[in-house]
DNA sequence: CAGCATTCGTTGCATCCGCAATGAGGTCAA
DNA sequence: TTGACCTCATTGCGGATGCAACGAATGCTG
């Protein structure tokens, strides 16, 4: 009888760990903006770079707010449509779009973002001894290419 | 003009931070499960599972790996439709389903853990200075309830 | 200027997802 | 034993997702 599986626990590994906390930080907060604003985490990101970049491409939030092109474009088009984002064409190359807040937009950022502040603050507090060790390992991984490793052929 | 919005930088916000770097590490090796042998991350943890487990039910592979009931309910179908798992039903409760690993499921195992458990010493390597802060970080987010806050109503 | 490659955003499609409803099985008390 | 209630797993459904294909616009080379 095969027993010979190698031990392998779960529950220490990384990849599976930070999916699972990450999830477990977003849901609270997610399922609010959903409640009270109607918004999606992937339309809250956009709002969010509309709010402190101005003008924005598609490409531009696919880069800096790490949204899949086809997602970004999909939560502009269903803000656009709610009213709280504006949509122009990029006169300098038509190609571009330029997506900025509406009025009705900064108005819903005036609301959302304190929430997202006392979340954030109240995180910190919670992992105040660790913040440094977490947020360095983070930009680690971030940094890194994890796929590069030896495994490779 | 209305320049009056709140600063908030999204880069330092950790839902985000925990999100987009779970979704990078997770990224390199599920490509790998999917390319080289048809698996996805849910079906993953359902046969890392019942690796270290035994005969398990849907409800304990969402109490244990974290996957809502459908999801597991759906990943165990496929499989068991590719021949890597077994499904009986429990003689002493006939409501709870019993699935183990077959024999082919045993062989797939032995070729997957060693390449999971090389990516977390991989992991583990890159962020050895950190790592007790960032094991101690995600403990306590997943000891808390991160939404219980002040804010609430 | 003509031709070809590239960039950008949208959309079609197959799949996946979560939630709620369903149905089969089990428990408990009268 | 019967009937009300609970627990499991599956499934239907509306919606989201990622990927690839596409059309429009631009850049690049000769």
């Amino acid at each position: 009888m095969p027993t010979d599986l190698p031990d392998f626990d779960l529950s220490r590994f990384l990849p599976y760990r930070l999916t699972v906390a990450a999830e477990r930080l977003s849901a609270a907060l997610a399922r609010r903006y959903r409640s009270e604003f109607g918004i999606s985490v992937a339309e809250w990101r956009v709002l969010v770079h509309l709010a402190d970049a101005g003008a924005v491409s598609i490409r531009d939030l696919e880069a800096r707010v790490h949204l899949e092109k086809s997602k970004a474009s999909r939560a502009a088009s269903r803000l656009v449509e709610a009213g709280y984002v504006v949509k122009t064409a990029n006169p300098d190359d038509r190609r571009l779009v330029r997506l900025s807040l509406s009025d009705s937009g900064r108005t819903l950022m005036t609301d959302l973002l304190p929430l997202a502040r006392a979340y954030q603050e109240r995180l910190e507090y919670l992992v105040a001894p660790h913040l440094d060790g977490l947020e360095a390992a983070l930009d680690t991984f971030m940094a890194e290419e994890p796929g590069g490793g030896g495994t490779g052929s």
